[in-house]
DNA sequence: ACCAAAGTGTGACATTCGTCACTGTTCAGC
DNA sequence: GCTGAACAGTGACGAATGTCACACTTTGGT
């Protein structure tokens, strides 16, 4: 951790939680603090406010963010308005490295959720970073492995199976054992239905229809701000059910 | 080039073209003779038949490999026995290299298209490669980067566009200008419809039923083994169409 | 030159799912 | 506890497109 910020929050008017240290961020475990100070150094702070853009669709700059408290979202927009939802990044993620890597424009929008706090860091000294550290540069190989796979399961998904698999799908991926009795699912919090909709490609009304039919299915129950998995098995049969057949 | 190989061809009955080197492979190129022929040492070579399967989804091996000659698809199969095809991969291409670096199972399947000449490098040998070697370390980052784009673009279109859409795109993706009159623009050679169909996620006969109606609208002709574009602004107008209209 | 195999063209048909147009519900801020 | 805004549920409807079934054409091998 930092020394010269105490663990506790700081100046953060707006973003709840993290400090000003980058210790959080798994790409930088193992770091020396001396090392990790200079990265600090490095790298400007910025707390933003929900809803706001960061990154935009096909603008060059190089910026790549460290989110250190907050959610934010990788999306991009239709012209038609209807949005694509590629991942959410939650505090200790990392963003804008394709750009830094590439030199290309902005391939996708990401747009806070929530107020968070970022640190930047130009796109020259992420390179720099990625060069001369054998473990910062294979922990993000591995991050943009693991998003390739993500992206060629998706494009399956979407090649493949029929809206009603997809949501169904999607309700397992967001399931976490319930903290108590851990034999349920549990999905917390319930992620709006347009949400749900931009992230496995239909329309918000066909994600209503499903979710009706499954309540009165007895699979998933919502209460509040929780939504439970009640019949898990019913749940995978539906997801795996056969191809698509539209 | 590698000494001890002739340019031209040698002992290759069956792969077409290519000699037993990886001077021609890209992610090589700036490499020394001595570097290369060390990474050359570590390589076996397989010469493999039309429609071999070089990988296998699931399986767990963390083989990389350089094709040297020939084609292969990156594809998947779903259970119902319908396709969806990532990439073709063309002489000068690797793969594999996901397995080597995260350790994970593999993604997809890769099956040669023609005969194909490839090295066979092990996980360790390219991990030791690119966590050693600056240049190639940018390049396969680069060369990641560059299909994450292209696999968020592939959620786009399958998420937002409607079938003729994503075929119209397809086309317009394989055109190249004519060597001779450079204003026009052809495919060659045509891939078989099924093979777009598994690329846009569209079933076969939707693919001739579009290519009926942009051969008698003049947009398309075939002939023999070349596709021509006859009227690519029209073609571009249906691909940028209004999203999907389903 | 012939033949099997691969690839292509098309019709009929059912179904899914997006769109539009609402009403009902929940929630956050006062 | 109100109130407007965001979110959720639902019906009607049609276009897009997958599936099945089959005939036709091209291709490559011997």
């Amino acid at each position: 951790m930092a020394e010269e910020i105490p663990e506790g929050n700081k100046g953060n008017g707006e973003a709840a939680g993290g400090g000003r240290s980058l210790a959080d961020v798994p790409l930088f475990s193992g770091l020396r603090k001396k090392e990790l100070g200079r990265i600090e150094a490095a790298c400007q702070w910025r707390d933003v406010e929900t809803g706001e853009k960061i990154i935009g669709r096909g603008e060059t700059d190089r910026e790549v963010y460290f989110l250190l408290a907050g959610i934010a979202h990788v999306l991009n927009f239709a012209d038609s308005g209807r949005a694509v939802d590629y991942a959410a990044l939650e505090s200790g993620d990392y963003f804008g490295e394709l750009a830094a890597i590439d030199g290309e424009p902005r391939s996708a929008t990401v747009i806070t959720r929530t107020p968070c706090r970022l640190a930047v860091m130009t796109g020259d000294a992420f390179l720099k970073l990625i060069t001369s550290n054998k473990k910062i540069a294979m922990a993000v190989f591995k991050k943009l492995a693991r998003i390739v796979r993500l992206g060629d399961d998706r494009i399956i998904d979407l090649s493949l199976l029929g809206a009603e698999q997809r949501v169904c799908l999607e309700l397992l991926r967001l399931a976490r054992p319930d903290p108590i009795v851990v034999d349920n699912l549990e999905i917390f919090p319930v992620p709006t239905q347009e949400l749900i909709a931009n992230s496995v490609g239909v329309a918000r009304e066909t994600v209503a229809r499903i979710f009706g039919q499954l309540s009165s299915d007895g699979v998933i129950e919502r209460k509040a701000k929780v939504l439970y998995i009640r019949d898990r098995n019913r749940l995978e049969e539906l997801a795996l059910a056969e191809g698509r057949m539209v």
